[in-house]
DNA sequence: TAACAAGTGCTAATCATTTGCAACTAAGTT
DNA sequence: AACTTAGTTGCAAATGATTAGCACTTGTTA
């Protein structure tokens, strides 16, 4: 499931009556040399693509990225951004996420017992299992000090130590 | 955390600055009276309401539903149908879901090691839990069977059975 | 190499959700 | 019990991410 090439790409794509493109190629290659942790939105993408001079338009973005999270090489994320975010989907690097309801922070952090569970389940019903993601939502104490959301400074922003497996930026 | 009546409702808004007016107090009546594992979006709220002869702006309903799911009142579930479900957060009824990419059906599935693998988390970080959702993507033989999305005949749906690990009591 | 369905890139829709604002009303205070 | 002042509501208008329509282009397979 891991180490996509262009031809198995093509390979994978063809069997479904898809096609290989340039533009598929290009955006499987961004992410394939994206540091471990980060994720792109469709947005970003396209902004990635254009200062390398590449320029695929946004609507071939949303499908392709829709596609390949289809068949299983990308993972979709759905953070609090009100956006999707995607990055690959590699199966023994999975994360999962802590957001807080009041600061809006997001922490990534790791459990192998999710994908073993859910793996159980995926068996139980004769499923084939793409992707699993555990959203914890939360409250931090450092947000409920500060007061809620309508009462906090709208320059303040959480300090709150992130917790080790968290990523980037 | 749960049977909230109108005082114990208006105690906690009252405590955080908020208040408790006629429309949050009807909107939490409608979750409480809603048969046990469904869930209503926005809009479908505010269409129930509408049949009872209460009137309450959709502004008004979306205010309220995202605050009572801060408060840990409300679970906002995102399943896959471009917007979001709110039902009663009862962390002992706790269920998730199972997604096919393919036949896009959704099914529930209770797990009870997800809550306890949350709260280890949660408790390691110093945080407070309010809600878990494990989302796991799949995909389903019969709609491998029937070939991509792409080339389903429009009018298919899945029959597959749906498990009865399936939610609640 | 021809034939054709799939894919691309525009631009124009969608559509759930948010926001600005004037009028209204809980809650706490005299 | 009236008074004050934020929090709330309900419109209508604005967002913003994502999708759809369509003419043109291009992989793939025969």
């Amino acid at each position: 499931m891991l180490p996509y090439t262009a031809n198995t790409l093509k390979a994978e794509l063809n069997s479904r009556g898809w096609r290989l493109t340039p533009q598929r190629e290009t955006i499987l290659h961004v992410f394939q040399n994206l540091p471990h942790g980060n994720h792109l939105s469709a947005d970003e993408l396209h902004h990635v693509l254009s200062q390398r001079g590449e320029t695929i338009s946004l609507s071939t973005i949303y499908r392709s990225v829709k596609l390949m999270a289809r068949m299983g090489i990308l993972r979709e994320l759905e953070l609090a951004e009100g956006h999707k975010h995607y990055e690959l989907n590699r199966p023994q690097h999975h994360h999962h996420h802590m957001v807080c309801v009041q600061c809006n922070k997001t922490v990534e952090f790791k459990n192998d017992s999710i994908l073993k569970q859910s793996l159980k389940q995926v068996d139980r019903d004769g499923l084939q299992l793409i992707d699993c993601q555990l959203t914890v939502t939360t409250i931090c104490p450092e947000a409920i000090r500060m007061g809620w959301p309508s009462e906090l400074p709208s320059n303040w922003s959480c300090t709150r130590a992130i917790s080790e497996t968290a990523a980037e930026e």
